[in-house]
DNA sequence: GCAACAAAACATATCAGACAAGTTGAAGAT
DNA sequence: ATCTTCAACTTGTCTGATATGTTTTGTTGC
C-alpha cells in the first residue's frame, strides 16, 4: 500500500476537517522513506482534493466541497460535445429531488438563504432592465450567479450533503451554460423576469411544504432550460455569430 | 499560475484519453523547473483522476472515469452518520433518471449487457441456496458485486456520460450497503429471488422501451432498499450482534 | 531475411543534502 | 501587558546521483 493510500486512510479515520496532517519529515519518519515521497503523495492526496496545502505550514484536512469533482465535469463537458445536455438530465433528476426534500425538510434559515439569492437576482435584473454595455454585461454575470446560488441554496435545505455537494460542482458548468443561453439581450432564452417568476413558484411551493407541486415546479424550470438550450446550439450550427 | 494548472489546462485541451503526456524532462525544460517540480504537478493531476502513472513509461490521460470521485464520496459517508441514507436518495434521483433514459435509448448492444449482469445474479443465487459457510459468503458477495454491475449496465444504456460516471462512482458504498442490509443468511432485507425478480420487471420494461414503467419499476426497487437499510440501521442501534 | 537476444537509450522512482521563503511562537525589550 | 524581533519549524525548490522498469535498437545466429 502507497503511502498516498495510508495517508488517505489516516485523513478519512481520524483527521477532522479543519486539523492538519504531521508535517512532511514526521511522515516521512513514520513510513520510513525520504520527505520527497512523502510530498509527492501528500500532493496527490491534495488533487484528490482532500487536503489544502500552504506554504511554511502543514496541511490541512479539507472541508469536502465538490470543486474537486468540478474539474472532473469540466473534464467530460470539453470531451463530450452533448456533454451540456447530460449536464442538464442530471440537474433534471437531482434538483427535483433536492426540491422536493427541500419542502420536506427546510427550516427557516434554509428559506431564508433561498430568498436572499432570490433578491439579489432581483437587483441584478433590475440593473439590466436600465443599464447598458458593460455594466449590463456585468449585472447578467450576477443575474447567473445567483441563479446558480438559488439552486444551492435549495440543495442546502434538502438536507442531503451529497446532493448539495454534486450541485456544487456543477456550478461552474451550469453558469456557463446559463450565459450561453441567454447571450446577448435575450436573443436566446428568456426574460429575466420570466426566470424570477419561475423561481419564485418554486420557492413559494418549498416554503408551503409541498413537495410534489415543488418538484413539479422545479420539473418544468429544467425544462425550459433545456428548450432553451437546444435552440441556441441548434441556431449556433447553423452558423450563428459565435461568441 | 502552477505547473498543475498548466498540465491540467494542457490534457483538457489537446491531449485524448490514452496519449500520453511529455516526459518529465520535457515538461522540467518547457515550464522552466526542476525535474522535481515536475513530478510533484504530475502526482497532483494523477491524483485528481486526469492520468495514469507507471514506472518506466509516461504518464497517459485517462479515459474519465468515476473511480476519482469515488474515494470523495466515501468520505463524505465516513463523516456524516446518516451517509448512507443520502446515497440512496441520491441514487434514487439518479438511477430513475437513468432507467427512464434507457428505456428510451437503449440499443442491443446495452440490453444485452444489462441482460448478462441479471444472468450473472441468478448464477450466484443459485450457489447461495445450496452453499454453505465460506461459499455461501463468497457467493453472496459476487451476487451484490452482479447487483451494482446490473445498475452500470443501465447507467451505461442510459447514454448520458455524466450520470455513468456517478453511479460507477457510487459502486463501492452501494456494495457495502448490499451486503449491510442483507448481512447473515435474509437477516435482514430480502430473499435474493426477491431481487432478481425485481430487477427482472426494470429489465423488461427497458426492453419495452416503456420509460414510465421502467422508472416506476426502479421506483419501488430502491423504496425496497432504503427501507431494509431503515430497518438494519435501527435494529442496529438497538444492540443486534454487528458486523 | 528474420527471429531471438543483448545492450543501450529512455523514463520513472527514490534517495540525500542543501538553501530559500513563509509561518509561528517565545524570549526579550519597551 | 504589549510590541518587536528572532529562532525554530515547515513547506517549496534545486542539484545530482542511483535504482529499476520499459522501449528501441542493433547484433548475432540461424
Amino acid at each position: 500500500m502507497s503511502v498516498a493510500d495510508h495517508l488517505t486512510n489516516l485523513i478519512l479515520a481520524e483527521l477532522a476537517p479543519g486539523s492538519s496532517i504531521p508535517s512532511e519529515a514526521d511522515l516521512a519518519a513514520r513510513y520510513d522513506v525520504s520527505r520527497l515521497t512523502v510530498r509527492e503523495a501528500v500532493k496527490m492526496v491534495a488533487g484528490r482534493g482532500l487536503l489544502e496545502l500552504a506554504r511554511g505550514r502543514r496541511a490541512v484536512v479539507r472541508e469536502p466541497t465538490g470543486t474537486a469533482f468540478g474539474e472532473f465535469l469540466a473534464m467530460i463537458m470539453t470531451r463530450d460535445p452533448k456533454g451540456l445536455f447530460d449536464l442538464i438530465e442530471v440537474r433534471q433528476a437531482l434538483e427535483i429531488q433536492s426540491a422536493t426534500y427541500a419542502a420536506r425538510r427546510a427550516n427557516r434559515a434554509g428559506l431564508m438563504a433561498i430568498e436572499q439569492a432570490l433578491d439579489a437576482m432581483r437587483s441584478a435584473a433590475d440593473v439590466m432592465a436600465h443599464a447598458k454595455g458593460k455594466d449590463y454585461e456585468a449585472a447578467k454575470r450576477k443575474f447567473h450567479k445567483y441563479d446558480v446560488g438559488f439552486h444551492e441554496a435549495i440543495a442546502l435545505a434538502s438536507g442531503n450533503r451529497m446532493i448539495t455537494y454534486l450541485i456544487e460542482a456543477m456550478a461552474v458548468p451550469v453558469e456557463d451554460s446559463l450565459s450561453l443561453t441567454m447571450r446577448g439581450r435575450e436573443m436566446h432564452g428568456r426574460a429575466p423576469e420570466y426566470i424570477i417568476e419561475s423561481h419564485q413558484r418554486i420557492l413559494g411551493f418549498i416554503r408551503d411544504g409541498d413537495s410534489r407541486a415543488a418538484a413539479q415546479a422545479m420539473r418544468s424550470h429544467l425544462d425550459d432550460a433545456e428548450r432553451d438550450l437546444r435552440t441556441v446550439l441548434q441556431s449556433r450550427m447553423q452558423g450563428e455569430p459565435d461568441l
